[in-house]
DNA sequence: TAAGTGATAGTT
DNA sequence: ACTATCACTTAG
């Protein structure tokens, strides 16, 4: 991966909110063959080994296993019989953290994208965290792998200039009222704004 | 707004 | 084994 250059361990290596928060504006890129699919993270939430909403709320399971490794991992999960949602790993080795990336810009072979959507309209692409998976070729097989080195990484991107939005997270049924989803104002292809 | 989809985790 | 639940998407 030459073109662009992963986000180091230690970005990950702290509060899951902070790297909630940080991870906008920063490019989720998927080598697949010799194309390359990308986009800029314009929506994330964060969730937290004390947080009633997370899978690792309950203590260590085989499936949330990989939130309780080394941060700057991928932790991708299957869900409602159809979708995979991505994740990144936070805090130090043994705590359990996660980001979900909720929504991307497309930067990166749009047209494959419009492909594995099956839609062309760019903003309906990945303004999702199921939809995102689809359009990048997220599936099982990217759970645990190193988000700072290989085929599936996270990179610096020159995003530019943006205001954040906080706000309760969508899709649970517990901690609702928690301001835990950070969003880019006004952005687009964000899911819900 | 509601149905579909199947793995997961907790309970028998 | 059984079942409720689920960090979602799409069509209508």
């Amino acid at each position: 991966m030459i073109k662009y250059r992963p986000l180091p361990r230690h970005f990950y290596d702290r509060s899951t909110l902070t790297v909630a928060k940080n991870l906008l504006g920063k490019l989720l890129v998927h080598k697949v063959g010799k194309s390359i699919l990308s986009g800029v993270i314009v929506e994330t939430e964060a969730y937290t080994a004390n947080d009633p909403a997370c899978h690792a709320s309950r203590g260590k399971t085989k499936r949330n296993a990989v939130m309780y490794g080394r941060p700057g991992h991928a932790y991708v999960y299957f869900i409602y019989g159809n979708h995979f949602c991505i994740n990144a790993v936070t805090e130090s080795h043994g705590i359990a953290g996660a980001v979900l990336i909720r929504a991307l810009a497309p930067v990166d072979g749009v047209r494959s994208m419009q492909r594995r959507r099956r839609k062309s309209e760019v903003t309906h692409l990945a303004n999702g965290p199921g939809k995102l998976c689809q359009a990048l070729g997220i599936a099982r097989a990217e759970n645990g792998c190193d988000l700072t080195l290989g085929s599936l990484i996270i990179a610096a991107y020159d995003f530019g200039k943006f205001s954040m939005v906080k706000a309760p997270r969508i899709g649970i049924s517990q901690a609702t009222d928690w301001p835990w989803r950070f969003y880019v104002k006004g952005n687009k292809f964000v899911s819900r704004l």
